[in-house]
Parts: structure tokens; C-alpha cells; sequence
DNA sequence: GTGTGGTGTATGGTATACCAAAGACCACAA
DNA sequence: TTGTGGTCTTTGGTATACCATACACCACAC
């Protein structure tokens, strides 16, 4: 059945150039393996215009939006590179990432609702501690959206914003990180004690659990997690 | 004496355009009062572009940086906007900047030394709590720095970056409640504390004390300041 | 008199041409 | 053979011309 109107065809989907060259280029760089002896950590605006099919002037905007979140590093008539963030500054993040998220499960103890609570509850029952290791996949998923869970019940948008940018990097870092030396175990206790407190409206009890949670992650990866 | 050299003028001050375009707005903004009834919170690309002898290819980028960032707002097809940031944000913003400090100053109990704690008493002891109202004017500086001293002390460069973006909203409201309701007197009494809380190296009592401090100005601004 | 449609204008968005600087490479001279 | 200089190439930086869209205003018809 043919189309009685004209139907122009969809050239963009909406978003901007820039929007698209910059969400293109994020999951590029998120895919990498940017930690590999032979990584290409050099970006060239004329290449990348032509395979984007878009012209510099778009492209260098969402460069620079990836400039200005650490991502990649504009340096003027050397080239654009990609970061390979340091050690320091990972560990740097991840502390942030305890402040943020305390901070949000205090909010949450005091603006969640039951209902939302208890959502959260049945993200942790999935896993029981002897289990975990078995399907290792999942959990790594389900590890990450627990944290994301309780940053959205502190209902402060500029943490959840804050703590988007950060995600990049404490996402891999967490994954990478999650099955060493018992990790998962630990972590299935944690979160169940932290829900326990969250449930129970425990503001400061859950504040400091959360935070000795991620704090715990950062001291395991300055000890064993080699970068650089 | 006639330069016996060419000594060709030096056409930059280095910065490329784009920052000095950044810079330049950003200052104006902040020397704005942007809650005004008759401000003029609408910018002209193309105006700002000849006040400031720079195209609009490097005043884009600048303005693009300045809109993540939050300070103005661009619509497209629209204009770009100076943002009047909601009661909402704002308190949401205090309560940021209190995770941050407040991990900034339990950093500060482990890494900052006994100097670099006492350089902060000095900091402190120049204001008594009965003096403080005869000198308004520095103190409200003083309470600036104040904080942003245990920022330094945290040393984690990314609470630095992060509270320095927070800081020029977070500033004006900390210049515009210190006076209200005694409230100069109590951070005196509060400064006080946290000092002697960093000096005694008490972890969880810093952070708590610094934490409670800045909640109290959120809950101040939640009660008592109307915005919007 | 009111409503609708079309045109004009202002404003961002995009593409492209050109400029400047830094580094690599090569030729030539000592 | 080695060092110095200049040039060429690569790359980002800047300016500008052009395009698309949203809104306002006005004319015309009902």
C-alpha cells in the first residue's frame, strides 16, 4: 500500500550533528580497549569527519564537550588523544564516587518511598551470597544498576548528573575489579546490609555503609589494580 | 631610543580565543544580577561576537562550554539564555558541594600535614565571635576561604574541579545568608570545631562537623531565601 | 471583526575555505 | 660525517558564507 502523503525521507534522527558525533564517538572510546600496549590513543578531525559524514565544525564541538569531561585531551596543532586516565585519578574518582553516593543513600533514607525501597530490595534478593559466582555475568549487571538504584532514590539530580560522568569509569574499573579475591561475596553482604538500612530509615548508618562500601573498592584497586 | 629590532607586537595574550571568549563571559555573568526583575538574560551570538572582535565559530564553543556547565542555557533556534538557577537546583547544589567537603575534609585528617593544619587555625582565629559583625566584609571572605582551604587539604584534584564549578553559585548564596539570623556567629563556633576535629586527626567527627555544617546552610536557604 | 495563511526576518546550525604553528625530513655545507 | 637550515606536511584554529527553522506581522477572505 503506497503512501498517499509525500513522507520526506528522516535525515537526521532528531538530535543534533554534534549530539550524534559526540554520542558516536563516546561508545567509540567506551569500546575500546584503551589500556592495550598498541592502542591508537590519536584522533584525526579529518578522519573522523569523513567517517562520521559530518564536517569538522560539529565534530570539533563534540570533541570539545569530550575535552571538557576528561575523556580526551585537545592539545592545539599536536592532535586530539585519547585519556588514559592515571591511576591517581581513578582512585580520585572512585572517591568521589563515595561521597556522591553516600550522600544520595542519606537522601534516600529521608525521600524514598517504601515502595521504591523495597524495589530496591528485590535488585539484591536475586543473588544469594553461595550463587554469585555462578553466573558472574549478571551480577556484574546487576552490581552496577544497585548503585545507580540508590544514587536515583537521593532524588538530587545534579548527583545523578555528577555521578553519570563518573560512570564511564568506575563502571569498568567495578566489572574489572568485582571477582578478584572474593569481591562478589563481600559485595552481595554489603548490599544487603545497606538496603537493611536504607528499609529501616537509618539515615547515618547508611550513609557510612554505602560510603565504606566504595571506599573498600578504592583501596582494593590502589593495592592490586595495576594501571598506567 | 628606536627599537633597533622588529619586535613584531604580540597579537594574543596566548589564550586561545575561545578561552578568553570563556573567560570574558563568565565574568560578566558572575558580575551580573541575574535575578533582577529588568535583567536581560537573553545573549546575542552575533552582538556578543563584535563587542568581543572574535567570529562566532570560537564565542560558540565558549558558549557551548558555559551551557554544560549550566550558566546559560542555548535553545536552538531559539537563543541562548543566562540560566536563573531554580531553589530546587540550588539546594540541590549545597548538598553536593556538602558530600564533597565532607569527604575533602576526612581526606584532610589523613593526608594534610600538622602545618598545613595549622596554617588553617590561622585562618580561623582572626575572626572572635564578637568581632565578626564589625567586619562583615572580610569575614564573609574569610568563610569562603575557609572552606575552600579543606578542599585544598583533601587533595583530591576532582573534588577540587568539581566544587570549583559549584562555586560560583555556592558562593553568592554563602555571601548572601552569612549575616541573616546570626548565622556568622555559629559558623565561627562551627570553623572552630572542624578545625579542632582536623587537628585531632578525628576522622568521622571532620567529616560529620563539616558535613552538618554546610546542611544547616541548605536547610537556611530552604526556609528562609526565595529565589525564582 | 476575526481567523488563517503566507511571507519576512531574526537566529542558530552547518559546511568549508583559509591561516598559523609545530615537527619531520632532507639537502647542503663545513 | 655531522650539524644546521629551510621547506614541506600535518594538524588544529579561525573566519565566513550559507542553510533551516521558528516566530511575528500583515493582508486578505469569510
Amino acid at each position: 500500500m503506497a503512501d498517499t502523503q509525500l513522507n520526506i525521507a528522516p535525515i537526521g534522527e532528531g538530535l543534533s550533528l554534534k549530539a550524534r558525533a559526540y554520542d558516536a564517538l563516546k561508545t567509540a572510546i567506551t569500546n575500546m580497549n584503551i589500556y592495550a600496549d598498541d592502542a591508537e590513543l590519536r584522533l584525526d578531525e579529518r578522519d573522523l569527519s569523513q567517517r562520521f559524514g559530518v564536517s569538522r565544525t560539529p565534530l570539533r564541538e563534540a570533541l570539545a564537550q569530550l575535552d571538557q569531561e576528561g575523556l580526551v585531551k585537545i592539545v592545539a596543532r599536536r592532535g586530539i588523544f585519547i585519556v588514559r586516565k592515571t591511576k591517581a585519578e581513578i582512585l580520585d574518582m572512585i572517591t568521589v564516587w563515595a561521597a556522591l553516593e553516600s550522600m544520595a543513600a542519606r537522601l534516600a533514607t529521608q525521600h524514598a518511598s517504601d515502595s521504591e525501597l523495597a524495589r530496591l530490595h528485590t535488585l539484591v534478593d536475586q543473588f544469594s551470597q553461595d550463587k554469585v559466582a555462578a553466573k558472574m555475568g549478571e551480577y556484574s549487571d546487576a552490581n552496577i544498576k544497585f548503585h545507580q538504584a540508590i544514587i536515583g532514590l537521593g532524588k538530587n539530580q545534579l548527583i545523578a548528573d555528577l555521578t553519570d560522568k563518573l560512570f564511564f569509569h568506575v563502571r569498568s574499573i567495578r566489572q574489572r575489579t568485582i571477582f578478584e579475591q572474593d569481591r562478589a561475596k563481600r559485595s552481595v553482604v554489603d548490599h544487603s546490609e545497606i538496603v537493611n538500612a536504607l528499609e529501616a530509615r537509618d539515615t547515618e548508618r547508611a550513609e557510612r555503609l554505602v560510603r565504606e562500601h566504595t571506599l573498600r573498592l578504592r583501596d582494593h584497586v590502589e593495592r592490586y589494580v595495576t594501571l598506567d
